[in-house]
RNA sequence: GCGCUCGUAGCUCAGCUGGAUAGAGCAACGGACUUCUAAUCCGUAGGUCUCAGGUUCGAAUCCUGACGGGCGUACCA
């Protein structure tokens, strides 16, 4: 469905042919008006071309105006101040189009012509340690935005990219081939009950056994060397690893396919023969690397991305070259999105750059998505109390239990699996909301009592908003939703017709929702069509006996439109809705 | 040194492809419950958008420079 902005974006800019050419078209022609008090929608264009048409901006809006017919969507076009031009809206027009998004399944929001098949790069912890607050960012917002294209229309590639090769996996390779021999012969049974203790036993073991560093050592190479036994040890670990990481997916409700490092082995030498060949890698201070332009040392001298280090390994350029690679040539994915900390944009900027040398992404292909960190509420990187790092796993089990508890005390009388309901939709999606309403790029500060504020703009509000919706119909005997399509709008009163236009701007909202990737655009505007209907809500009674047939219909209507934007813009986050919170 | 990034109300944050009087939530203050779930709503107050220049009819937004914080700066990822 078209947007009521682009539908008065196509009446002026046609008006606006009449007095210039297609080439000086502005860019905005149309934008919703910031303050409703001037008007709905307005154009701001008069001001701008007056230099280049030499007439006093007002003349313009006057003449602009002369050629534009609207009056088939807009009560009034008025200009004000030195050439603002003012649309109000006409009540049928809105009606119309909150009629089309009702009868509509994707509520008016249209697939992408161009379909793409793009991947996204998210998560990837490495499989070394157990999963922590580190991946939390990436995992939400990767999910988001996969979330965001599917929805779209895209075919899209959840890719995990695990950290399942490198040095610290001798020394875990050593401890199981020692402490642990049971898993060798029974790798199915085999279990890694902390990952967390595992890895401190065998740091521990490492760094007070000479023989045992030794072992560890060599078995790095037998990994590398592809040594079968050391192979199979290995294998098992990344197995026991990866199963402890989707009990985590599981809990957040997310999907995403693994594909290690490891498995870019073999491109490794080939990716960096590709460069030497063509030119772009040259040897340096006996490692291999490639000298970008704008990138400098202290002393101003030219300072080289490394691909290949000068005791013949490879480091992390050149794995994310290899994965290039791979994905545009062979996967041939059409873009791929890189959803990582915003610390290795410098890194993502280098690998990029020398993908385009070689011709394997054109400027555009690749995009990456830094994010900030999450901080504590004292401002300081997240921690627990003496300082260590937070498991991903625990964060979830407390946000689960604090809104467990939460909702037992604020309503009693609820059973206990809408107890455990509530405790997980409010708890999981409440650390995904309150991570995805601030901005990606940069740091925020997060707080369990903001995170689960019942007021604000926070999962909880939403959820009851939604939950709303369904008591409505409970209370009603009738299902709100059978209202769509069916009941006629009524727009009478002030807080019914601000709540209708907040619905319609969904349309205007969602593409710079998609285009931009920014869920918290998205998410702002969900709290204020939540806020507005509890303004309608108090404001317009439904169910109260004076109110007759036909407002209580309407206004059921616009309760359906509301509860079906939140359950439809809370699954893009990944969040589900609950009938009762 | 160079590069990136941030600086907006007491606090947490939006807004940043330039538009009218800079927004929201929390906290503060004042109101509304024999309720359609008050886990809510209505209202008041709160600002030199770090500073200084510049571009422009118009700057929180773009440019330059300072100041302050964070981060990155060749063989870790």
């Amino acid at each position: 469905m078209q947007s009521i902005t682009d539908t008065l974006k196509a009446k002026v800019e046609l008006a606006l042919l009449k007095l210039i050419s297609e080439d000086e078209l502005p860019d905005q022609l149309v934008v919703p008006s910031q303050n409703p008090k001037f008007a709905d929608y307005q154009c701001n264009v008069a001001m701008g071309l007056a230099r280049a048409l030499k007439k006093a901006p007002r003349q313009i809006a006057e003449d602009l105006v002369a050629n534009l017919d609207v009056s088939d969507i807009c009560e009034s076009v008025e200009i004000a101040g030195p050439g603002f031009i003012n649309f109000k809206l006409k009540e049928d027009f809105l009606k119309e189009v909150l009629n089309g998004m009702a009868v509509d399944s994707r509520l008016g929001l249209e697939k992408t012509a161009n379909p793409e098949k793009i991947l996204v790069d998210f998560s990837s912890p490495n499989l070394a340690k157990e999963m922590h607050v580190g991946h939390l960012r990436s995992t939400i917002i990767g999910d988001s935005i996969a979330r965001f294209l599917e929805f779209e229309g895209h075919e899209v590639l959840r890719m995990n990219h695990v950290g399942d090769w490198g040095t610290q996996f001798g020394m875990l390779i050593q401890y199981i081939r020692e402490e642990m021999p049971d898993a060798l012969n029974n790798p199915e049974n085999f279990k890694i009950a902390s990952l967390e203790e595992f890895y401190r036993a065998s740091k521990k073991k490492f760094d007070e056994s000479e023989e045992f560093a030794n072992a560890s050592r060599k078995a790095v190479v037998d990994l590398q060397a592809g040594e079968e036994k050391t192979l199979a040890v290995w294998k098992v670990f990344c197995e026991a690893s990866m199963q402890h990481c989707h009990e985590i997916y599981e809990l957040m409700d997310i999907n995403i396919e693994d594909r290690g490092e490891s498995a870019y082995n073999d491109l490794l030498p080939v990716v960096v023969d590709d460069l030497k060949k063509a030119g772009h890698a040259v040897q340096t201070q006996g490692a291999w690397g490639v000298f970008l332009e704008g990138y400098k040392n202290e002393d101003d001298e030219p300072l080289p991305t490394i691909v290949q280090k000068s005791d013949g390994g490879y480091i992390y350029a050149t794995t994310d070259l290899a994965a290039i690679k791979y994905r545009m040539l062979e996967q041939k994915v059409d873009r791929a999105i890189y959803v990582t900390d915003a610390r290795q944009k410098g890194h993502f900027e280098q690998v990029f750059k020398i993908s385009e040398l070689m011709e394997w992404s054109k400027p555009g292909d690749l995009q990456h998505i830094g994010f900030g960190m999450m901080l504590g509420k004292d401002g300081k990187p997240f921690k627990t109390r003496d300082g260590g790092t937070i498991k991903l796993k625990d964060l979830l089990v407390e946000a689960e239990e604090r809104a467990y508890k939460l909702a037992k005390e604020l309503s009693p009388d609820f059973t206990e699996e809408e107890f455990k309901a509530i405790g997980k939709t409010a708890g999981h999606g409440g650390v995904k909301y309150s991570d995805l309403s601030h901005s990606i790029g940069t740091d925020y500060k997060f707080d369990w009592d903001k995170m689960l504020a019942t007021d604000g703009n926070t999962a909880i509000y939403l959820l009851m908003t939604y939950a709303r919706t369904r008591g409505l119909s409970r209370k009603a005997g009738v299902d709100v939703n059978d209202m769509l399509g069916k009941a006629k709008l009524i727009l009478d009163d002030p807080q019914e017709q601000k709540l209708a236009k907040k619905i319609a701007s969904l349309l205007d909202i969602w593409p710079s929702v998609t285009r931009e990737l920014t869920p918290n655009l998205l998410l702002s505007y969900l709290f204020e069509i939540a806020k507005d209907f509890s303004s309608f809500w108090n404001a317009c009674p439904i169910l109260k006996p004076e109110i007759t047939q036909e407002t209580k219909e309407s206004r059921m209507l616009l309760a359906a439109l509301v509860g079906r934007v939140i359950e439809w813009g809370l699954s893009m986050i990944g969040i589900k809705v609950l009938d009762k919170v």
